[in-house]
RNA sequence: GCCAGUGUAGCUCAGUUGGCCAGAGCAGCUGAUUUGUAAUCAGCGGGUCGGGGGUUCGAAUCCCUCCACUGGCUCCA
């Protein structure tokens, strides 16, 4: 047997080590500044901890903080650290699971008797940092089924123990121990927790057990923690300044929207100002629609019970949603719409169609209630009345590669229009062992995913695929951008769906004089108004856009003597379609740049004796200061050119 | 819906062993100031301390309950 064994480094190089050799005598070997950054290695494509022995031919990559794979490592044992001073400050807390997420770790405990709540966290944050003071290794060690449920049963950790037996019989554990803390766990972990010098307990919350909300909850502690006091400070106050971004503050501070306890809970009103933005974004798309050939249509707020029967919404959501409203009647009752697909159903199935007239396409900026659970609203974010900018696009199955790539042309124009360059396309596809929470068959399902899955191909459009977040319905194509926090939240999508036409039986007559079926596309590029709103100030940190601004300039006279000409100035930039107004009060030009700054009016144009004398005026940019003088058609063109 | 936390003036917040008529800044109103690139000065008005119930001689403060909000979980047609 060779001692020696060849370890390929990212690089291309290829280096002999002893057989045994760990990735961090590795790194060693390199440079003892790498060999102190490194914080676990990717050995033949699997993370794996720094110490663990290499024993055969490998390509090794060593990961730092820079990786994501490495930071994971770094939180998941923080996780391992939490866990050990959780026991030390709760004796006999049992433990549940202690992941790293994107931005820090969590450990899942039931705390029996105790109650862990904030104020709790200074004492178990200074037992993580004395614990980790002692240098601890992470030690691991492979263990059978029976093993560990011998461990788990004697330590009397019935969550662990519930982990245990879902594993395979001859399946290898592993045990992780650390100080006097001992986890399952299939790793990996850092070198020692001396590397973990700084940490911050974020919250607590429940946490249903396997999450399943018919089981117990859990306490969930969420937590940071960094290499350094310093990262973690930064972290801290990157936090603080993106709580200044959050769309509720800055719906309140712009006037865009409000909520009131009275009108209820998740049901926004727009505000003068929000008002003014939703309009110009809907005349945006509605324009956008026109060009592509969509029919703007207009469909009641309530529908007859019966139309959700037939579309399955009854059966699916009846009892959870907003409950029936009765008429003096009999019998008869309404619903609130839901969601506007069945309408259109009945749009496309009032006459009889011919295959020369698809693809029918129906648009409509829809107002739909939902009874979402009162835990699940946050700001404009999840609403329980919101307004989509709903379209559904009938066409032959010959037609719906085509459509399905017009509608994510649309899409994506609609999003870089916005700004938005980041942002992830996911594919949300049924989940094939729980198929009871579908409605249509196999076969139909099969042929709207694939035609998902080939469409995003063959544009090349980057996705992501998970399974069971498609609609009861069919599977969905969705854009998924982030908030101020980081937070995940789902705007446009693309549906394709076999299953509503047969429900409604919707037919149309094809070249054979016979009568066919169509497929239905749901599609919305925003999503809805207020997810889209919400979520796109935080993302321009109220800044939007030039061209959907309301107010895109403000002049300020220094004194009141140079009103006519600050309404000359007016005059001229409305013939150029420049929107703005003038601050005419009594206040000193201090005030009113200032008031003009914090309500982020892109430009001021500021005339006094001066400017007038001079027939120009003084341009601030809002954020960035004085730009100096410019004449007023300059202004007009330089402003153009930012559009 | 579940777990935890929060709720004081239009906004941001003080008011921590229960104790004089609950405070500040900004905003608002009135007056003066005609102002040069992020807050001119003075005066004035404004609060069922989230709602209801209880303990107490006395409650913003303690207890119960309901509501809303915040962070998560679950959910998201």
């Amino acid at each position: 047997m060779d001692a020696q064994i060849n370890i390929t480094l990212p690089d291309g190089s290829v280096r002999q080590y002893e057989k045994g050799t760990s990735a961090m005598q590795i790194a060693e070997s390199i440079s003892s500044g790498l060999a102190r950054n490194v914080l676990s290695a990717k050995v033949n494509g699997e993370v794996w901890d720094a110490n663990r022995p290499i024993d055969g031919d490998s390509s090794v990559q060593l990961l730092t903080w820079d990786d994501k794979d490495g930071k994971a490592t770094f939180w998941h044992s923080s996780a391992h650290l939490l866990a050990e001073a959780l026991e030390a400050v709760y004796p006999g807390i049992k433990f549940g699971t202690g992941p790293a997420t994107s931005n820090g770790f969590y450990y899942d405990v039931d705390p029996g008797e105790h109650k862990i709540s904030s104020d709790d966290f200074k004492k178990i944050e200074d037992k993580m940092l004395e614990l980790a003071r002692q240098k601890n290794t992470f030690d691991r060690s492979p263990i059978t089924k029976e093993e560990a449920l011998k461990y788990f049963t004697e330590k009397g950790d019935e969550y662990k123990i519930e982990l245990i037996e879902k594993r395979g019989e001859d399946e290898a554990l592993t045990l992780y121990k650390q100080g006097n803390f001992v986890d399952l766990c299939r790793g990996p972990h850092l070198p020692s927790t001396a590397k973990i010098k700084a940490v911050k307990l974020m919250n607590v919350a429940g946490a249903f057990w396997q999450g399943d909300d018919s089981r117990q909850q859990m306490t969930r502690v969420y937590g940071v923690s960094f290499q350094k006091q310093k990262e973690l400070t930064q972290y801290l106050h990157m936090l603080e300044e993106a709580k200044k971004r959050d769309h509720r503050k800055l719906g309140k501070e712009l006037g865009l929207f409000m909520f009131s306890e009275k009108v209820g809970q998740g049901l926004p009103i727009w505000l003068p100002n929000g008002t003014a933005l939703r309009s110009r974004l809907e005349d945006f798309l509605k324009a956008e629609q026109i060009k592509r050939g969509y029919q703007p249509v207009i469909t009641p707020h309530i529908a007859n019970k019966e139309l959700y029967v037939t579309s399955g919404h009854w059966e699916k959501y009846g009892e959870d949603s907003f409950q029936p409203i009765k008429t003096p009647r009999e019998g008869e009752v309404f619903l609130l719409k839901p969601m506007n697909c069945p309408h259109h159903c009945e749009i496309y199935g009032h006459r009889p169609r011919s295959y020369k007239e698809l693809p029918v396409r129906i648009a409509e900026f829809g107002t739909v209630y939902r009874y979402e659970q009162s835990g699940e609203l946050h700001g404009l974010t999840r609403v329980r009345g919101f307004t989509q900018d709903d379209a559904h696009i009938f066409c032959t199955p010959d037609q719906v590669k085509e459509e399905f790539l017009n509608v994510l042309e649309l899409t994506q124009h609609v999003l870089s229009k916005m700004g938005f360059e980041e942002f992830t396309a996911q594919i949300s596809l049924r989940d094939p062992n729980n198929k009871e929470k579908y409605i249509g068959s196999d076969e139909l399902w099969d042929k709207a995913e694939s035609a998902i899955i080939e469409a995003t191909k063959e544009v090349g459009l980057k996705t992501i695929t998970e399974l069971g977040e498609a609609a009861f319905y069919g599977p969905k194509l969705d854009f998924m951008v982030k908030d101020a926090l980081g937070r995940s939240w789902q705007l446009g999508t693309i549906q394709v769906d076999y299953t509503l036409p047969n429900r409604f039986e919707l037919e149309y007559i094809g070249a054979d004089n016979q009568t066919h079926r169509p497929v239905m596309i749901h599609r919305a590029p925003f999503g809805s108004m207020e997810r889209f709103i919400g979520v796109l100030t935080e993302h321009c940190a109220g800044r939007f856009p030039l061209w959907l601004t309301t107010d895109q300039f403000a002049i300020l006279p220094v004194s009141d003597k140079y009103l006519d000409y600050a309404n000359k100035l007016k005059a001229t930039l409305a013939e150029h379609d420049i929107r703005g107004y003038i601050d005419d009060r009594t206040e000193s030009i201090g005030k009113k740049i200032r008031d003009t700054e914090v309500k982020k009016v892109p430009f001021m144009l500021i005339v006094g004796e001066k400017e007038e004398a001079a027939k120009n005026v003084s341009v601030r940019k809002q954020g960035e200061g004085d730009l100096g003088a410019m004449e007023i058609e300059a202004f007009a063109k330089y402003f153009k050119d930012l559009l």
